[in-house]
DNA sequence: TTTCCTTAGTGATTTCTGTCACAGATTAGG
DNA sequence: CCTAATCTGTGACAGAAATCACTAAGGAAA
């Protein structure tokens, strides 16, 4: 299998004529487990398309501190390196790798031609943005509508659909991703596993719901 | 004036020929002030395009209740319309018209053609959703990070820049779009009056900061 | 004018969440 | 093996926000 075949099976949206031209103006780079992809304030020179692995969308705050959003995962694009991209802007988000992660650059000079020339890729564009959007809005719902206890659940559901029932995170960061304290998750965390939704071990917990 | 050159002042991006095209395949609709103009559920087959006027989108919980998420002004687009429109899918927010507001309703045959033949109308419509999408990273940074009163002291400013120093709220309407209590509200903002932030009146409030 | 409804102010109480303090358990590194 | 670091569990307390209960002040309508 060509590089182009491949990218058709992981990109549905593009057709054989626009999966060669992408692959062949693409580079690909690998990012290690953990590792950081983008930072706040970083610009960018391609919009990244994800191979293969995992990744973690983070918003920081002025202080610091870290808020989860969203997974990425084979088959996106980053909304965010498109649109910084597109318009040469900083970015105002974190993305980090949880697992290896190989992903697709291309080169900004590419986009008017992308665009113009292949309904595909403003169908991918399209798809990329409203599906991102939509994650953001259902974030919103939960920090805006529910409380902790309710968000811990969601967010442990969401882990275990993306990442596996059994979830390699401490209470410190599961307490981060939610911006929230290591304490109340802990206690959350115990409630949780009364009511057999949960099995807390050493540095893992073992999803049931 | 004709509409063609109405809309290149209104819509900067659309050049001569874009702007011909637009005022030639859309139809205007005015929608009276407090007007609901798209519902939770709502199915689209057009995008709309602020002519003038103001419109505050909403997002809906469960249960009923409303979070206010950002304006929309003369010049701007629905992005979540043309993503509902492009894709035939049902809408997740909510819009009202928070004074008379006239939009462009373009048919969503029109977005091929559109996409492709008219690098303006992709750059627009780029544009258009990198300013909502922030938007609603700032609104995550607020829900997530900070306090009632950070919260309430943002609101307000937002709301005096788009309408005015002089604003036409009551107390319960603040804390519905802020997803609060009216007590609270109304609490904090006499905190904000003893700090000279505001002025407050019956049915108004008078920003000073 | 009088009545009624909406809006606003405020105390008391409760719930939820965050913080502090500390202890025990497990693991990692010398 | 022993010490240090990390992770987890919990009690006590503080603060923010929601809720309840009521009062009072405008306006609108009769």
């Amino acid at each position: 299998m060509n590089d182009s075949e491949e990218l058709q099976k992981i990109f549905p949206k593009f057709d054989t004529k626009l999966a060669a031209f992408v692959a062949s103006i693409s580079e690909r780079k690998t990012f290690d487990e953990g590792e950081i992809m983008m930072k706040t304030g970083q610009y960018f020179k391609a919009a990244m398309l994800i191979i293969s692995g995992k990744v973690k969308l983070y918003r920081e705050s002025d202080d610091g501190s870290e808020f989860f959003m969203y997974f990425l995962e084979a088959g996106n694009a980053c909304a965010l390196s498109m649109i910084c991209a597109t318009r040469n802007q900083a970015s105002e988000i974190m993305a980090t790798a949880v697992e290896e992660t190989e992903v697709l650059m291309i080169p900004i000079r590419y986009m008017d031609e992308l665009m113009t020339q292949h309904k595909g890729w403003y169908y991918f564009v399209l798809e990329t943005y409203r599906s991102r959007f939509e994650e953001l809005l259902v974030v919103i719902d939960n920090i805006a509508f529910k409380n902790m206890d309710e968000r811990l659940e969601w967010y442990l559901k969401q882990q275990a659909a993306k990442l596996g029932k059994q979830l390699s995170l401490t209470h410190q960061q599961i307490a981060n991703d939610l911006s929230s304290s290591r304490e109340v998750i802990s206690r959350l965390l115990k409630k949780m596993e009364k009511n057999q939704m949960v099995v807390l071990h050493r540095n893992s917990i073992e999803v049931l719901i």
